[in-house]
DNA sequence: CCCCGCTTTAGAATAAATCTAATCTGTTGA
DNA sequence: TCAACAGATTAGATTTATTCTAAAGCGGGG
């Protein structure tokens, strides 16, 4: 209803245009609920079932299509800390992350919070992508 | 066939019974498989085929429940690099590992090659429970 | 050596993700 | 502005990984 913060279809457009992407509906409206609010981490259901809420019609297909395009696309990253289900970040920041076991929550760790100070050269003929740290917090008895 | 530097049927049973399963027929076999000649990182799919071509009978399903199990005992360790495929690395020592994206390729990095300097306290009523750290390799072109 | 309880098993079931082929829609150039 | 085409979306089926179920099997303490 209100249009306070949220970014405008026009901005989400040139976003999209700018990372090489058409602006469809579909994809408007997906990312215009990502891209609202805080950074946040999401999984292709949880958003399939957050456009259904808001009546936005895109189809499962859709989403998984959609989410790894941002990917590729570099306006999201995608986080694996458990078999079976891939998580979606918003934030594309250099950072890291804890995943809750029990919970099956992530949570970002800011980046100056984990110095690697020490990283081996790629092998030949590689070139290092990107280096994922993932802390597994167990419940503790205090 | 040989006996040359294979473990024995003994020795694999009491490495299972110290880790407080029984050694049954099926565990031992896999165990043998698993911990014969130096580390290594296979999928429950791998490891059902390379069982079937040692003429270990074995169920699939019988493998994901005993590469679990040894997960749980401490006797491999669960590595996640791709969405929906799990890898059992059987080197439960401290260290990190390389994925080759394109390959589909796990490489190990000894514990003393990645140095983490800082790392962030664990939020309340949490316990780091371990540290994985992944560096994703591309193709370069040179 | 026997029995109890943990294991194994085949096959079905579930879950996540992808594919397919038909339909639709931004975009571009006239 | 508009038509045409390339790219996007869709429903539904399919694939792939994994787990479940209920019945049969078997290791080990007594």
């Amino acid at each position: 209803m209100t249009a306070s913060t949220q970014p405008s279809n026009a901005e989400t457009q040139d976003r999209l245009r700018g990372a090489g992407l058409r602006p469809t509906r579909q994809r408007i409206d997906l990312a215009n609920l990502l891209l609202r609010g805080p950074c946040r981490h999401v999984t292709a259901e949880e958003l399939f079932a957050e456009a259904t809420a808001a009546n936005v019609s895109v189809s499962l297909a859709t989403v998984y299509n959609t989410l790894h395009q941002f990917v590729d696309a570099g306006l999201l990253r995608e986080v694996l800390a458990e078999p079976g289900r891939a998580y979606f970040d918003t934030d594309v920041s250099d950072h890291h992350h804890f995943f809750h076991v029990r919970e099956g929550r992530l949570e970002d760790i800011p980046a100056d919070a984990v110095v690697i100070s020490a990283l081996p050269a790629a092998p030949k003929g590689a070139r290092i992508g990107r280096v994922d740290v993932i802390i597994r917090l167990e419940d503790s008895a205090d």
